[in-house]
DNA sequence: ACCACAATGTTGTCAAGGACAACTTTAATT
DNA sequence: AATTAAAGTTGTCCTTGACAACATTGTGGT
């Protein structure tokens, strides 16, 4: 069994989590003190090493979490949309800006670029977040809706996309009222300018993202 | 040696912005340092403060001139491409992904949104900014290239899409060979996406002339 | 010229935080 | 029960940002 459970005070490594979690949802990355977190939990300042050897360890547990959450949303939204492609994008998609409303320092922190080389888990926890949006890319090119050629530069297009706007919603550069326009405008440009030259009147000239396919 | 010291030590301002800006651009936003960067010009730990109260006055100056300088190639390179839409737009594009690729760290920190709201200077410097790109928008609608509309609307999908490739850059994703092919097929889709739904007559606005100048 | 004053820079200090080490208490293993 | 490992505590060092009191230099008014 592998449950960690109460050694001689609480569970701190959760208690830290959570708690720095909320402390940057609250106050931002910047404001993020581990003695500050210990004294709210209620454990002496030396306490949170023995769980994160410093500040950016637990920053980067914090953006594993976030993926983790943000891929088991991703899923959970496009398991939910039934089996259409246009339902599956547009739910995957709501479910991404949902969470970059509801957590904008934290998605900042996850593509914050800072984090160690050396921390395989976290890519992986990328990556996982990430496949829910390939397999969409997938099915929407099996279904014809996209483009043919390598998903990953058909996706890389979609997540730019997404990615921006939740770029600009952290940094308050639209409100909540344009954003519901812009996602699904976003969306619609995406899908439009996704149908590959067909007749021959849209000119193909970008389609070399795919060296070989 | 009188380099330029009109008071009676150096434009201390301008050096700490400019020392600042190489502080982040080598080691990024989080491990600037005031006393270092004192220390660094040869000024003792309390003088930034004569022109700038804290930290964060300093860090919204460098946003500022972040802006200017990113409006400045902006228009530069839209001005140097000559009259043609297609062409303008790209090297708009181009530029601004320059700009994020050349100073990661100091895009993000413009976007940080941490900034002073009583700091009508920091966002019109960002409004002058992104007015080249709402005049481009407004050519291409002009031109017939994009749909009509509030601008603003169109614009803000533009906005998006090449924020979101910064954004995927700065959090090193996409590696500097994705980048061209990303950054045109983006592009490619913002055009195709903006032909408004013409009910099946696709061909009309595009076969004429030059194909896809 | 002169003098007051504002602008700029310096020195000293404080509190907070991250990193680290030595020590103590609790849990797990045998 | 004894031993060892894990988790937590206490104390300390160093850096930093903020602030205040003081020093110096430049400027404008008269």
């Amino acid at each position: 069994m592998t449950t960690e459970r109460p050694y001689h005070h609480g569970n701190l490594r959760r208690a830290l989590l959570a708690a720095a979690e909320r402390a940057v949802r609250d106050r931002g990355v910047q404001d993020l003190s581990l003695r500050e977190l210990a004294r709210e939990i209620g454990v002496s300042h030396g306490a949170p090493r023995r769980h994160f050897p410093d500040r950016q360890a637990l920053l980067d547990a914090l953006a594993q979490s976030g993926f983790e959450r943000l891929g088991a949303e991703l899923r959970g939204a496009a398991d939910g949309a039934g089996d259409e492609f246009h339902a599956r994008l547009e739910a995957t998609a709501a479910a991404y800006i949902r969470f970059a409303t509801a957590d904008p320092a934290l998605l900042d922190l996850m593509f914050a670029s800072k984090h160690r080389e050396t921390q395989p888990t976290l890519h992986e926890a990328m990556e996982r977040a990430f496949s829910v949006m390939m397999e969409l890319i997938q099915q929407g090119q099996a279904a014809g809706r996209l483009q043919p050629g390598d998903p990953e530069s058909v996706g890389l297009v979609l997540f730019s996309t997404i990615q921006g706007i939740a770029a600009l919603l952290t940094a308050g550069m639209i409100s909540p009222e344009q954003l519901d326009n812009l996602t699904s405008d976003a969306i619609a440009y995406f899908l439009r300018g996704s149908r590959t030259a067909q007749r021959g009147v849209v000119s193909a000239s970008s389609s070399r993202g795919s060296p070989d396919s």
